[in-house]
DNA sequence: TTGATACGTTGGCAATCCCAACATTGGTGC
DNA sequence: GCACCAATGTTGGGATTGCCAACGTATCAA
């Protein structure tokens, strides 16, 4: 991407990419990230640092490979990403005594204060992304992506 | 991510993320990219790739800096596509007489041939990311997708 | 006890995206 | 004509991301 265009004054893509609906889920995507990237940078942190805080705060402590699988980030990438947090104080590192491979990782006092600022941060990011379509529409497109990504529902 | 799991047992992530329209965006993107690199793969080809073809045959040819322009991708990386594509036979690069700053990338005879393959996979992987879905389920999900890329709809 | 499997970690590779700089060239002002 | 600015293709590099392989340690099942 970039060189950046006036969107307003932009050549249009092909029709060839622009009736595909990988393609438009891709620039929706991109541009969903931009927003939302760009609001946690205010916090100093990144989507997979808000994502585990999220997971911390809601199940609890857990494994690092449970927040992988939970999270679809993979074991070796969650170790510079709890590494970040920790150097932050926003998670530890526990042994598990049941079990010597295992560290869990725990919310500590500093973490729902940041949770709570970072949660306002993404939902600003989704209000940006969502602002042309009404609540029944965002509704109506939150159901259709839910079918695409196989989850239930919320 | 990655560390692969079977999707039915794949523990759940936090609601707080599965609420979010920007989360299952970002998923639904993910698996659109898998299932169109997957794909345009048999053909050795990439995204980019394939997005160059079918902009110079719908348009005709035109300069590097105006392809990217059309895509959004950088002119500094469009060289490296065109270069791929150029060994490949499937474009070249003519010096545009009237700007000698100008390459005017055009299409060869091979191009409509590998592209007419690279429609049908495209539009394989798109079958595939909305099997779950009814036609006009389809139509709504495009219509809702191209408020958010604020691209005019096709 | 042996074998398979899980864990955290390191390291690396490939793809993307983005930006800066350069030489060449064109266009616009005077 | 000349001076200045902008566009083009290109090189190079940095940052991020997703993915995979391997290691040492540890657990569990046969």
């Amino acid at each position: 991407m970039s060189d950046y265009v006036d969107p307003a004054e932009r050549p249009l893509p092909p029709t060839a990419l622009r009736r595909l609906v990988s393609w438009q889920l891709s620039q929706a995507g991109a541009r969903s990230h931009q927003l939302v990237a760009g609001k946690l940078a205010a916090e100093g942190l990144r989507k997979h640092h808000h994502a585990v805080l999220a997971a911390l705060l809601e199940f609890g402590g857990m494994t690092q490979a449970e927040l992988g699988r939970r999270l679809g980030v993979d074991r070796s990438d969650m170790v510079a990403i709890i590494n970040a947090l920790e150097a932050e104080h926003l998670v530890r590192r526990n042994p598990d005594p049941e079990d010597r491979r295992r560290n869990i990782v725990v919310a500590t006092s500093e973490t729902a204060r940041v949770l709570a600022r970072t949660d306002v941060l993404v939902d600003e990011a989704n209000a940006e992304l969502l602002a042309e379509l009404s609540g029944a529409e965002r509704e109506q497109l939150y159901d259709l992506l839910v079918r695409i990504t196989r989850m239930p529902a919320r």
